[in-house]
DNA sequence: GTATATTGTTATATCGATAAAACATTTGAT
DNA sequence: ATCAAATGTTTTATCGATATAACAATATAC
């Protein structure tokens, strides 16, 4: 538990960082090009932070330029966006169409943990959401089921699944 | 997407108090008191870090102090703790027992994603996790069948699920 | 009860993300 | 071609997390 928090942050990439690659793949697709200025108002940041973070990600090898010095991205910045957008659309379906949350809360979710998520686990959650949302009885007959059901742990006592005193029991979810 | 990405980083702790809080949770547990060392010794820092992050935590109202100044976890503190720690033991039940992720994974990913979920994903995802395991035929129906599944998109086509040409196809997943 | 070791605190410094502002360069309009 | 507007870069500064190192306060050993 412990052993792993140092660990959960050493990622060749920030959070940043990877949203100024999602940035310029945004543009990209938008646009056909994509110029400090555009990441800038996309992501409601200054120019300056722009200028001094996309070289950044220049020297480690994500952006390159064109010869309009306009964004382009590298096969390693390419990579990121695929996988990342991957896990966000992963994630997003996951709990929209299986946990049946509402957009707004299913989306703010996604974007937090879209880039965390480890590939097998994201393979796993593809997997699972592919088996989940299939025609196969089973899971038309699941999926019925847990629309019906509501787990809650008893107030007071220890929650069966968590193993510890129930935090939602004592708070209301809406 | 986009307009998410500020919000996602407005929080009232950082990712590093909230571990903050949990070690002095941790070690209340473990041996009654926390003290500066304490702290820096489970997290692996040093004692100045430890002093400039627990007075914020302290005047933010998550830390108290007794009278030989060991840190105690007030009422919001506590909360916090408990939060995150039911979080977390809910996504490593899904991963270890929904996704059958290897425990190595499945822990480094709960790290990863325990404080970021919301309280309304945190308690969906329980119910989930309830069903999914509970003695009910659907479930159990459901869980064998998935046993035998494996999902994988077809190389070079879109993924029937995420609606994008496929990541995963393209990668070992091992 | 003094000397030593342990613990806590307070500079000072770095790194990453950011802003604001000054400056430099490029683009576009006429 | 010139001037104004738009864009890019650099500088300076802040904030949060951290480290080191100096210093202060406590504990502990003898």
């Amino acid at each position: 538990m412990v052993q792993t928090w140092k660990k959960c942050n050493e990622n060749e990439l920030t959070h940043s960082g990877i949203h100024y690659l999602l940035a310029v793949h945004t543009l990209l697709e938008r646009s056909g090009y994509a110029r400090g200025i555009d990441v800038a108002r996309l992501l409601d940041i200054t120019r300056g932070s722009v200028s001094i973070t996309i070289s950044k990600l220049k020297s480690k090898g994500y952006i390159a330029e064109d010869m309009n010095k306009f964004y382009q991205l590298t096969e390693k910045g390419k990579e990121v966006v695929n996988s990342v957008l991957h896990k966000r659309r992963i994630t997003d379906i996951f709990f929209k169409h299986v946990l049946q949350l509402p957009d707004s809360v299913a989306e703010a979710d996604s974007c937090k943990i879209e880039h965390l998520l480890s590939k097998q686990t994201a393979a796993k959650l593809l997997s699972f959401v592919g088996y989940f949302l299939s025609d196969n009885n089973e899971a038309t007959a699941f999926r019925k089921g847990f629309e019906k059901f509501y787990y809650k742990c008893q107030s007071g006592e220890n929650c069966q699944i968590c193993d510890m005193e129930c935090f939602f029991a004592k708070h209301d979810m809406s």
